[in-house]
DNA sequence: CTAAATGCAAAGCATTTGCAAATAT
DNA sequence: ATATTTGCAAATGCTTTGCATTTAG
């Protein structure tokens, strides 16, 4: 299914600053909101910051993107998907979406809590590969 | 060990308005800065936004409290303890610590991610077990 | 006694709002 | 044709900073 589509099965208008920001956050994975306007400028030098806090806002509103909060830093977003973990690493700030087994501790949750489990949120902070490596020699 | 030591073991001068802060947070568990700042007003009528702030900075750089980031929420700060995750309830925002067996998870998250695992922040959001009863009657 | 902390006001960022003009449907 | 979106400027809100005064150790 095309950005158009996806974008209008959330009522949300398809126009072009939207459909840049929907490929941006395509193609980047997770951004925050500076490096997101910085990249939109490209395309719409005209464009307003404000217009990006607005569509940004929207679109969390229409469940289209997520806010990821991260210890220490500044939110990023991403296209909504399916419930996953986030790993980042302290060095460099890469970050990625893993899925995890999550079954077990949510049920050691509910039976702990004695709450109906809605949402889970897991970010887990440490080093990436590229970084061991380059820690190593 | 009494507050005055804690504090002091920190780097911290053990001032007044620094005892309050630490047993606001005791007693409340987690407090957003806003809250906290009402709540020490009643003990220091003259007492300054601007020092919430720089106490609740340094003692979170001085790894004294820790600042919990809530999804759609501001920030919390908490005590430092051992690693823990965090409940809250989307109807009442009551939160609790929970302790959880999360050594199978963060097996997963190093098989597939590579990372070298240093910390974990798991957030779950769901109806607490009060706010529960309420709905069912 | 001295370095650190407080309180105030001002400055600095981040985010939202109001509104006229433009645009998607 | 109309309701939504954009872009601008202004307003609001949140957090930090500078500095004179006070205070903990």
């Amino acid at each position: 299914m095309n950005y158009i589509t996806k974008l209008q099965n959330h009522d949300l208008k398809a126009t072009p600053q939207r459909l840049e920001i929907v490929d941006i956050l395509y193609k980047s994975g997770h951004i925050n909101i500076d490096d997101l306007y910085v990249s939109l400028k490209n395309k719409f030098p005209s464009l307003s910051l404000a217009t990006v806090y607005k569509n940004i806002n929207t679109m969390r509103d229409r469940v289209f993107v997520s806010e990821v909060k991260i210890p220490n830093k500044k939110s990023l977003y991403e296209l909504k998907k399916d419930e996953h973990a986030h790993i980042i690493c302290t060095k460099c700030n890469s970050i990625m979406d893993i899925t995890l087994q999550t079954s077990e501790i949510l049920d050691q949750a509910e039976e702990l809590s004695r709450y109906k489990i809605e949402q889970t949120a897991i970010i887990i902070s440490g080093i990436c590969p590229k970084c061991l490596s380059q820690t190593m020699q």
